[in-house]
DNA sequence: GTGGGATGGGCAA
DNA sequence: TGCCCCTCCCACA
């Protein structure tokens, strides 16, 4: 389900949970077959870079998990839960439990494989000191929509269609303008409303990108479902800021939402 | 009950 | 660009 709020939220919980215990690691489904690998190692830590996950047992022995749309975790106090439905992986130790489902990839990976994976992925907002000069360049660059290349993980890595929607309606910039034709100071914009906005999502688990102003309703506390954004799956409902009906198309793929209006080509 | 869509991404072509 | 992976939820019948 997530975007790379959440995944740096979980790195976060396991790691109070697990790191520097030994667990327990299985799978009951049989879709990790290298659980057994795991089984009664010491968990040294927990990485997030953009989407992906890594959980350290040691040199060349990286659990790499990626949730893409369908995967998550829950998790708990021992004794284990039935197991009910695809549970790809569990992790525990005598006093928590942890289990994962659904996801596009649980693997080993060794430090090799990782490395090239940080490679390839651009500089991440949720990353302290990250650089993001690089992802600059690449935008500037190219011709495609800034849309499509902001849902491009080697140019950014962590934003999804969520965040991809929300960043360019709060900048005020359509997705489909070609990346060469936004200026440095926007994509700085844009940067820095990422680290912000990502941030505030790994604390808060619900993605608000509104600000009170701008909402019907104007509360600071409590933000009604409808409110939490302005453009993401908003299509057909009228803008918070000029009443123009949202819209919704396909881009490379995916669903992107703008406001004809506020967003400038 | 059923079908479509969803916060992703790798791969073939 | 389209297909696949393969889970959950909701609108609609």
């Amino acid at each position: 389900m997530p975007e790379g709020n959440e995944i740096h939220r979980f790195a976060q919980t396991h790691a109070a949970l697990f790191a520097g215990r030994k667990v327990h690691v299985d799978s009951p489904n049989g879709r990790f077959a290298d659980a057994n690998a795991l089984d009664g190692k010491k968990l040294l830590g927990v990485d997030a870079v953009g989407k992906h996950l890594g959980y350290n047992f040691g040199r060349d022995l990286i659990m790499h998990v990626h949730l893409g749309i369908y995967g998550d975790f829950r998790q708990g106090k021992m004794p284990l839960p039935e197991v009910t439905g695809a549970v790809r992986l569990r992790m525990y130790t005598r006093t928590d439990w942890l289990e994962l489902r659904g996801g596009t990839d649980t693997s080993i990976f060794s430090g090799a494989k990782w490395g090239s994976l940080l490679k390839r992925l651009g500089p991440d907002p949720l990353r302290p000191g990250a650089d993001p000069a690089p992802g600059f360049e690449k935008i500037q660059k190219r011709n495609t929509q800034i849309g499509a290349l902001l849902m491009d993980q080697s140019v950014f890595a962590g934003i999804g269609n969520i965040y991809r929607a929300e960043l360019l309606f709060r900048a005020r910039i359509s997705p489909w303008r070609p990346g060469k034709e936004t200026s440095l100071a926007e994509l700085k914009g844009i940067w820095k409303d990422a680290k912000k906005l990502l941030s505030e999502g790994v604390k808060n688990t619900r993605y608000v990108t509104t600000i009170p102003k701008d909402r019907p309703h104007r509360s600071a506390r409590l933000v009604l479902e409808e409110e939490l954004h302005y453009v993401y799956r908003r299509h057909g409902k009228p803008c918070f800021i000029c009443g123009t009906k949202i819209g919704r198309k396909e881009m490379a793929g995916r669903t992107v939402y703008w406001c004809p209006k506020c967003q400038k080509d």
